[in-house]
DNA sequence: TACGGGATCCACT
DNA sequence: GTGGATCCCGTAT
């Protein structure tokens, strides 16, 4: 069952930590990806100087953190990446929940291909295990990329769904790649799924 | 397993 | 002109 527009307009360290255990699907021609949240990271926007929003700040590349919660914020970074925020609360609030790890469970070999251009079955060990461990990784993984930004994720082609509801502990923490963000830099924001082998960082 | 540097370019200043 | 909500590979341990 998809997620509603309701379970967005929430604060967004609840949506970032019940984002947990629920599963991103992105349908491409047919080709249905899907895979489970196991990494959030909250961005607060006005009082949180890591957020791209802070203090209010409205350029181009963050209008889409101001629209409807549910909405898609893609960015692009370090040249050559994408990362991929859900936006949260109400609208005119720039606040969002960055994907940082996912566990696939649909559409392996196309995640594969995107990534490493071999089946799932050629894959390295290594290579399983990196091909959704971090937000440029996934994002590759899920065909995400700055088309998506300001998608609406209530609708049928980037969308999300409960889980299987099985049990899990949640750990929260600091962010990752935020040294630059002064008192912000140690904001206990993120969570993850503790033991899974798809958290980006441990 | 951990650390260091290079890749690469758009949005912001 | 600058630097980043990252990733990968080489080298060292």
């Amino acid at each position: 069952m998809k997620l509603d527009r309701e379970f967005y307009s929430r604060d967004t360290l609840t949506v970032a930590r019940e984002l947990l255990g629920k599963v991103l699907v992105h349908n491409i021609n047919g080709q249905k990806l899907r895979g489970i949240i196991v990494e959030t990271e909250a961005y607060l926007g006005l009082r949180d100087k890591a957020a791209h929003s802070y203090g209010g700040r409205k350029t181009k590349r963050v209008e889409s953190m101001y629209d409807l919660p549910g909405t898609a914020y893609v960015f692009f970074i370090y040249g050559m990446y994408y990362c991929f925020n859900i936006v949260t609360e109400r609208i005119g609030v720039p606040e969002a929940v960055l994907i940082r790890g996912i566990e696939p469970i649909e559409g392996l070999d196309f995640m594969a291909r995107n990534r490493f251009g071999v089946d799932y079955d050629n894959l390295t060990k290594r290579q399983k295990r990196n091909l959704t461990n971090g937000p440029g990784k996934l994002s590759i993984a899920f065909n995400i990329d700055k088309s998506l930004d300001g998608v609406d994720l209530c609708g049928d082609s980037l969308y999300l769904e409960h889980g299987d509801g099985k049990k899990f502990n949640i750990v929260q923490t600091k962010r990752i790649g935020i040294d630059y963000a002064e008192e912000a830099r140690d904001f206990p924001y993120r969570f993850y799924i503790q033991g899974n082998p798809y958290v980006s960082k441990l």
